[in-house]
DNA sequence: CTGCCTCGTGGCACATTCTGCCACGAAATC
DNA sequence: GATTTCGTGGCAGAATGTGCCACGAGGCAG
């Protein structure tokens, strides 16, 4: 579980294994793994609904207020993992090949993703079941949101000379391909795939968009 | 605006005209929709995040603990739009022939909604930006919204013999044409369009999903 | 018409989330 | 070693959302 956190947020260092990290750093991401892990726990044990922010303080001892300085709402919490999945995918967009066409480079980091995905697969299962019994939690899905999709839609647009990402089939793309992504994770978490991978590749693969 | 509510909600009656609503409905329905539009009037007019829920009763001239009887939240208001443009899609959805194709009759039922969309156009306009202007609302999408697409896959399917809804080709084809009019969607309300529903026709058309 | 039942309403108390403000103390800096 | 930075927690308060109960008007027999 603890691989699946933090080193992403703060703007993954692209120097090589700069580890200097200060006192208050460590102290700071103690707090704020404790209460992801402390919410998760008690969010997994008792239902998202049936736990309030003074339960997860009081079990990764911190003060109220201090939650709040971590995460906007309880609801934050529980879309960690999610934006750890958006981060691993504008990553790999990011370091993507110009020479590749929108599409493959889309592609190739949901692909990744899609990895990511598998690996976690049990933190994932057990969210994905906390977001469904709750009433409260708007996050209806743990997986990539439409909200993101401007952003990745500008990341593609950005590698190319014209950078326009207004493009209607630049943003087609993103959000059918997003779309397939969350058919692939609805199938992976539901019913036995024999190859997860494989069957990405079968979903990603039967939309054409005309040009 | 008027025309934009109600008539929807308690599963609309198929027999012609009945339009018995005793004393009792009627106020009900008055509650509902004085609240319903004191509440956009002042979202449009103050922005989502300065309005509260007493403010709107004040305007509405009922009690807070009635307003909540009708929404389950502030939020829940907003929604209003979208649950109405839904309603419309699954409507034409049930009434589509079996003869037509899936994707036909999906695409048909949601130039229904892009029609009413359009007819609409100010209003949503003005959600919008109300959406866009807050800090706390979690519904940054006026438009169709993921959560939707299962119910009407299992629409689609309710069409056919089978009534198979967990094949990935079904939910594919409804997660990509929801796609599709989310981008229509955007490019209408954020850019001038000559002929809007030409438009839609031409992204519909533009996936192409493998058989 | 009359009495009874239904049900929409509002008041009240309360749990809960989230924020602004301030002060303490440890860590970092000079 | 003195000063500044900053993470933390306490407190008060705004605001949302819910359970419970009582009032009163609409609906329904008789």
């Amino acid at each position: 579980m603890r691989r699946f956190l933090r080193p992403a947020s703060p703007a993954r260092r692209h120097q090589k294994e700069q580890t200097i990290t200060t006192l208050r750093e460590r102290k700071r991401e103690q707090s704020r793994l404790g209460a992801v892990e402390a919410a998760w726990r008690l969010f997994i044990e008792r239902g998202y609904d049936h736990v309030t922010v003074a339960d997860i303080c009081a079990a990764a001892d911190i003060a109220p207020r201090t939650f709040h300085r971590y995460f906007a709402s309880k609801e934050d919490v529980v879309v960690e993992p999610v934006r750890r999945m958006t981060t691993l995918l504008t990553d790999h967009l990011l370091a993507s090949s110009p020479e590749i066409s929108d599409a493959d480079a889309l592609h190739q980091a949901q692909r990744e993703v899609g990895r990511f995905a598998l690996e976690h697969r049990e933190l994932l299962t057990a969210l994905r079941l906390v977001a469904r019994r709750s009433n409260h939690l708007r996050v209806s899905q743990i997986a990539l949101r439409p909200e993101q999709e401007a952003e990745i839609a500008t990341l593609l647009a950005a590698r190319r000379p014209d950078g326009d990402a207004t493009d209607w089939r630049l943003r087609l793309l993103v959000g059918s391909s997003t779309a397939a992504f969350r058919v692939w994770y609805e199938d992976v978490f539901t019913s036995e795939q024999p190859d997860p991978m494989a069957h990405l590749d079968t979903i990603l693969n039967a939309i054409t968009i005309s040009a």
